[in-house]
DNA sequence: TTATTTCAAGAGTGATCATTGTGAAAAATA
DNA sequence: TATTTTTCACAATGATCACTCTTGAAATAA
């Protein structure tokens, strides 16, 4: 019904009859929820509520709206750990992000834990490219955390002798291990506890100049 | 040709021409490298050697082969955990099991990182049963992990003010967070250094009146 | 011998996989 | 209104899924 690529120059034939960003995020969700390989196309359309016909139309392949659907989960629910990333004090930010994930790995009305994460990290020999797609994704996420962490210690906030590579990879498996164990049930306070015991090991990088 | 079921009673007909355990061997790195949904029983039978035929006369099921499988990889492969486990000194355990992990988890004979830590994190519908059943097994770890450190409390070792779940908690999402950045690429040198900024905060929790 | 069991090799089960062909329906342009 | 374009719903594609049956030979125990 309504358009919602704000700038096309209104297609000429009929106009699909759902909303396409609407029907991508529930297709994260899925995706989310049951793996690439474990959500069918079956169960993509029934979610989606709509064929297999409008589903290729609209996202080309599982392939592409796979693709599409990552990139929705970063800017639409991974944005809570760009915005954590962006707080002046490099400390502040690393522990608003790991108690921010512990939240949000368990919110209610989603699937447990992070999308990337725990994506593809087995697959059928077919599914290697995805694989790798996502892979790089989680590389990035550690470069990200990598890169902020340098700019703290540029800031005078971290310890000039912090090892930037090494903290960002802790950071980065206690997040990954939040997931595993959201998914197994663990609780948002439980996670909590953890993230609080990896933000005192942060801590302890702090450049002995700067505030505590 | 080797009977490898030591008690058995030989039985009558003619004996199976495959060694069963190091089929079972073989069945469980098909797992631990494709996962339980990414391991067809095709895949399966052509690293093992055998025909599905003699797969289902040996192991009944896809599900029961997985479910031994998980076995094998507790006993043949994680028997470095447990060895770990039972230092005398409690932080010396974690030590040794963090940096063990970092080691097997590269291993270049063998499929990278944990396989228990990440299998069936998500999976189609169908297979809820097999996701529920690994993840028991990984809440069981964790509780090995509490108890160890409870352990390490009740002999005086730590804190009597240490959160045990918490601590078991933080140091199975390293060991998770560790087997997913294993599988990305990551090199030993790299988890090592994930697992010494670990053991920093483990060590934190020495009480006062033990040797550092 | 006789009964039992597994072997290899292959074919076949129904179900589901991702993907697509068909043709009618709907909404745009001409 | 007539034409063009796109989406719709329904059904089918070949491939693969886990799993089983067949056939006939081979190897063991009773």
């Amino acid at each position: 019904m309504k358009n919602t690529t704000v700038n096309s120059p209104r297609s000429r034939g009929r106009p699909r009859a759902f909303d396409r960003s609407a029907a991508l995020a529930i297709a994260g969700e899925t995706f989310w929820q049951l793996g690439y390989e474990g959500a069918s196309i079956a169960e993509l359309t029934a979610a989606m509520g709509i064929t297999p016909q409008s589903l290729y139309a609209a996202f080309t392949s599982k392939a592409d709206l796979y693709r599409e659907a990552l990139d929705w989960y970063q800017s639409e629910v991974g944005a809570f750990a760009a915005a954590a990333l962006e707080k002046e004090d490099v400390v502040a930010a690393f522990k608003q992000l790991l108690m921010e994930a512990a939240k949000q790995f368990c919110r209610p009305d989603r699937p447990r834990g992070c999308m990337i994460s725990m994506a593809v990290l087995t697959c059928a020999r077919d599914n290697d490219a995805i694989a790798d797609m996502v892979a790089r994704e989680r590389e990035a996420t550690m470069k990200a955390l990598h890169d902020r962490i340098e700019q703290g210690i540029s800031q005078g906030q971290l310890s000039t002798d912090t090892n930037a590579m090494a903290l960002a990879r802790f950071i980065g498996a206690i997040i990954q291990g939040m997931s595993v164990q959201a998914r197994d049930g663990a609780s948002a306070k439980d996670l909590e506890a953890v993230a609080q015991l990896a933000i005192e090991q942060i801590t302890r990088f702090r450049a002995q100049s700067a505030t505590d």
